[in-house]
Parts: C-alpha cells; structure tokens; sequence
RNA sequence: GGCCCCGUGGUGUAGUUGGUUAACACACCCGCCUGUCACGUGGGAGAUCGCGGGUUCGAGUCCCGUCGGGGCCGCCA
C-alpha cells in the first residue's frame, strides 16, 4: 500500500477513511497506556493516536522524536472538548491501526519540532554554525522549508512570466574566462593546458551580449555566480541572479518590463498587489535627499543643505570645509537626542568617513549644546529647525556629507523606531558612467564598462568624464539594491573609446575581451538588461535577516561550508594532475 | 587588512569584589500514568567553562596570545 495523504492535509471529510501516512515523528506525548505521536511531513503535523489495544502499541512505544515511521489508521473526529485549534488538522485524528519504524533516528543536536506546532522556536536563537552543519536538519523546521518554497515559487513565476514575453531561457558556462565585473575570480585550474585556468562566472554579462548578437532578442537565467570576496549578511560567494536582457529596448523598456515582472511575482507568491510604475529618481537626487543610492523611501527624515548656516559661522572646522569646495548637510531629528544616542550616531557618520557629527538641540526659547553658541536661533529657525528636535550636521566633500548622514538616518530611524512598512520599489537612474579613482588617479567604470554613456552626454566623454551619466541604473527595494543593470554599448567605436577614457590600452582590451571587440563587429543590435539579487529579494519578501536563510546550502562569514568541511585539502596526486604546488 | 560583539553539559542561558560539590530551563535515558497536545510525575546521566600561557595560596571570573562564530568598514553591485 503506498501512502494515501500528506499529514497535513486531513480535515472533517477524511472522517471514516483509512489512510496510510508516512513522515518524521515531530512529538510523542506517551500517557501510558494512550500513545499520542505528531506525524509530520512537509504539509505540517496530524496527530495519530495508539490505544493500548492496538496492533501499533509496541511499536508505538519505542518509537522516538525524528524517527521515520509509518502509520496506517483511520481519520475521525476528535471529541469537541479534544479539538485544538492552533493545528490545522486539529479537529482530527489518525487511530493507528499499525506502525511501522522506517528508520530510527539520532536525537538532534537542536530542536526541530517546535515550529510545527505554531510554538515559539529555540532553533532560531541556536548558533548558526551548528544549524548549517546540520543544514539537512534545520531544514526540517517550517520557516526554513517555507522559504525554499517561496524561492521555488518565485523562480516559478519568473519562469512563467518571462516565457509569456517572450523570453529564452539560455544556460551559459561556468568554466568560462572571467568576464570584468570588478571582483576577484575563482579559479579553476586547467588539467589539460598546465598553467592555465578556467574562471567561474562573476555574472553572464559577456554570454548574453553574445546572445543578442546571435539574434536570441530575449533573454533570461536563473544563473550562479562567483566571486571571490569577503562575505556579509547579503554576501555569499556563490550566489544567484536574476540575469536578462533584450534587444532593440531602451532604459523604459527594460524598466516597464522589470516593474511587471516584479508585480507578477508579488502577485503569485505572497498576494500583494503593487502599484506601478514604480518611482524614478536620480542618483544624484538620491544622494542629496537620502545620502544613498539605495535610498529607503518608506520613511521621510530628509538630508537637508545647510551651507548658507555656515559660510560665515565661527565655526571653523565647517567654514574651512566650506572654503574648501565641500559641503554642509544637516539632518533634523524629531526628537530630543540624549548624549549617548549622538554619541552612536556620530560613530555612525565617522565610520562612513565623516570627520565629526556636530549637532544642536531646538527648544523653545532658543538653542543648546553641541555648536549651538555658533549658530543664531533665528536663522536656524528660518532654515526649518523646530523647537523639540536635535539637528546634525556633517560637513566634509559632497558623496563623503551625503553618505554619512545617509547612513545617520538609518541608525535614527532604528533608535527613533520610525515605522518602516510596505514594499517601496524605486528606480535609481542616471548614475554616473565612470568615477575617479583617488588611489589609482585614473577614471574607472561605476557599473561595468560595457554600460552606455547617455547619448546627450557623449560630447563630455573626453571633455569632463566626470559628468557623464550613464545609461545604468539599480533597482531599489525598501534601501536594499535588488538589482542593476544598463543599456550596454553595443558598438564597436564606442567600446573602444571607453577603453581609452578608462585608461585601458588597446593590447590590453584586446588580450582580455579582444573576443567580444570581434563579436559587436559583427552586427550587433542595440540591447540592455538587468540582473537581480535573487538571494536578496527573496529574503526581503521573507523577511530573513540574511541570505543565508534562503539559500539551502550557504557558507558561512569565512566562507566554510560547516557541512562539507569546503574548501578542504585535496590529494598530492590531484595537484600533480593539475600542475600545482602549496607554497607553505 | 581594520573596528565591534560573542565562545560555560546536546541546546539556550546564570555564575556577585577571584574562593571550596559550576546553577537553571529545555532536550536525552529509566520508572509510573488511558485524552494528551509546551502532557504530567518521580528518578538518572551528562561540562576538564574554545585552546595555550601568565598573575595568584586559589582563575569560568583578571592579563596576554591564539582559534572559532557573528555584525560592520575596506573590498564587492
């Protein structure tokens, strides 16, 4: 007889039914001569009842939590008095009529039945270390196998939507030559071609330009991607991608299919309708209004100028700043901050490379502490100060102000408790092509250097690099960049002049992506495309504090696998097949 | 490469100004219990306090080093 029902599935009209039911003990609750067991697979729990009587007992009463049984038994209702709701399948019960143990099993090392039952669950506050070793069981507890069917159902319906529009999905190589997104390679060493290596994919950037080459038009991968750098809680270096991209289609295009896309995916798999469009807003707007470009517009609190408050203030340390082409910005707090709060938040701003917080309390009948003897209450009344708010000021080059109280009023949305509900999506476009590169004295691309200027700014290419803004722009999710992508150069001249503003020389060029040089001579369309942090998305939409709990199988902080024991030594044979040797 | 936080039975924690048998909860094992669902109840086992060194009559506790884990900066879309 195979199995007849998922757990989790019983209810009133299976009432009378002899059912056979297989999965893992969640929880046995033994009143001796009444035996109560938990059955659970992945649907969730039913509980089986063993009366002493029964054919099932002996069995029943050996039988431990996470062993794999099999129960055979009829539904019926549970007595009114007997019903618990907080179970989905609580208004039933299986009476065992015979139990078989599959497989016994070893007491884990942290509970995984808790979830089960709708209970508050100790695994959540266990050492992540330890969940990741056991990786295969701490995805029997329900939050974690939820989100491996979120991540299912959003790839679903990525997959759906896309073929819909059209759409190819194409498998582009692992074992490839590395394609320039700026990181450090993995490496695969060749067996066959000694001192030669393979390089793992940072993105499919290169293939599906070659795609729209070839004609394919429309594109789309879940695709893996490697690169080799320090992690954090969004950083894995394996990681996946959304990666498309279409011919013949303009930033709108590319936007206005990307917001569809977006919205379907809400709709089928958490049931959220989104408005679109979605909002657009320029880097450099961003910047100025929420010293990010990334910014979280669920929340006001605004970076607002404040030079004209300085630029003839005693305040030297800001004056001086000021002389010196920066700038001023403050940040009004809607509330009284005590000392050791401006304190935080001043460790913030330096961290991200301000040089101080200077700061002033608003009351009612005038300023105090910090700077307040360099500022007159009126003119910083008429600058839109309010009695009861502590404002802060950073002062230093225009990114280094922004980015700092950027970075402020996240930390004082946090100790403020400013509500931040709802999915805001957002368009950060017109970024940047190149920026300068203070160590390196050259400029270097701010997204890759396959992105298209914008064609109004062509002429400043040679003339001001620095103003040239490119067709490239990032999508945006509650101050988490989700994705990014670009309209790419797809001819050949162009290309090349990129090379040279970025200070690559054509032998260089050549040698590196001479491959992909040959391939735009050969006809290519006009094309863009973006590619999405999948990993990050789907742990926004669950909620997750980082990736790592969404993605079965992650490394840790140092990139071990606690699980495998990977990266592990391997054999001197294997080394000499490859041609290598360990410097000790 | 840098900054910050954390390592105590299987798990999560407590452990006072350094002091004698390292405590508690859950889990685990055994007994009892026929309507439990965080079952109850009685008993039991289980920790060289991450590791190494130092200070001290005495170190889980103080100091130094080291290893491991997490968050962040750098780096990285």
């Amino acid at each position: 007889m195979k199995r007849t029902h998922y757990c989790g599935e019983l209810n009133e009209r299976h009432e009378g039914e002899r059912v056979l039911l297989q999965g893992w003990v969640n929880r046995r609750r033994d009143l001796g001569g009444l035996v109560f067991i938990d059955l659970r697979d992945r649907t969730g729990l039913v509980q089986v009842v063993v009366d002493p009587n029964s054919p099932a007992f002996a069995e029943a009463d050996r039988v431990r939590g996470e062993y794999v049984v099999e129960v055979e038994g009829t539904v019926r209702a549970r007595p009114a008095d007997q019903v618990n709701p907080e179970l989905a399948t609580g208004r039933v019960e299986v009476a065992a009529a015979r139990i078989a143990v599959l497989n016994e099993a070893t007491t884990p090392p942290f509970p995984v039945d808790a979830s089960w039952r709708g209970e508050d669950d100790p695994a959540e506050r266990v050492n992540e270390d330890l969940r990741l070793k056991y990786r295969y069981l701490d995805l029997r507890r329900k939050p974690m196998l939820e989100r491996l069917r979120l991540r299912h159902e959003v790839i679903k319906a990525i997959w759906d939507f896309l073929h819909e529009e059209g759409f190819i999905q194409v498998e582009t190589p692992f074992l490839t030559r590395s394609t320039p997104e700026g990181a450090r390679d993995f490496l695969v060493p060749s067996r066959l071609e000694p001192g030669k290596f393979y390089a793992l994919p940072q993105s499919p950037q290169l293939f599906k330009q070659m795609l729209m080459i070839a004609g394919v038009d429309r594109y789309f991968q879940i695709a893996r991607c490697f690169r080799d750098e320090d992690l954090r809680a969004d950083r894995q270096p394996d990681f996946t991608q959304l990666d498309l991209e279409m011919s013949f289609a303009n930033q709108e295009d590319i936007w206005e299919i990307n917001e569809r896309l977006v919205a379907h995916v809400f709709r089928e798999t958490l049931g959220v309708e989104l408005t679109l469009p979605f909002p657009r807003m320029a880097y450099r707007e961003a910047l100025e209004r929420y010293g990010s470009d990334k910014p979280d517009t669920r929340f006001g609190l605004e970076i607002e100028p404040a030079d004209e408050l300085f630029a003839e203030s005693g305040f030297n340390a800001f004056r001086s700043v000021l002389e010196g082409g920066g700038v001023v910005r403050g940040l009004r707090a809607p509330a009284e901050l005590s000392r050791k709060q401006i304190a935080g938040l001043e460790e913030v701003a330096k961290r991200y490379g301000a040089k101080g917080l200077a700061w002033v309390k608003v009351g009612e009948d005038g300023l105090s502490g910090g700077i307040a003897k360099f500022l007159d209450a009126g003119a910083l009344r008429a600058w839109g100060a309010r009695p009861g708010e502590t404002v802060l000021f950073v002062a230093d080059r225009w990114n280094t102000a922004l980015e700092a109280l950027g970075q402020v009023r996240l930390a004082i949305a946090d100790l403020l408790g400013i509500a931040r509900d709802g999915w805001n999506f957002l368009w950060v476009v017109d970024f940047p092509l190149l920026e300068w590169d203070s160590d390196l004295e050259l400029w270097t691309y701010m997204h890759h250097p396959f992105t298209s200027p914008h064609p109004e700014d062509l002429p400043l290419l040679e003339s001001d690099p620095g103003r040239v803004r490119a067709q490239a722009y990032d999508l945006v999710l509650n101050g988490t960049e989700v994705g990014g992508g670009s309209i790419r150069i797809h001819r050949m001249e162009l290309q090349q002049k990129m090379f040279d503003v970025l200070g690559i020389p054509r032998e260089e060029a050549e040698e590196k992506f001479g491959f992909f040089l040959e391939a735009l001579r050969y006809g290519a369309p006009p094309h863009g495309g973006i590619a999405w942090g999948l990993d990050r998305f789907l742990a926004l939409m669950s909620g997750a504090a980082s990736i790592r709990e969404v993605i079965p199988f992650p490394k840790n902080q140092s990139g071990r696998d606690p699980l495998t024991g990977a990266p592990a030594p391997v054999s001197p044979e294997q080394l000499a097949e490859l041609h290598l040797k360990i410097e000790e």
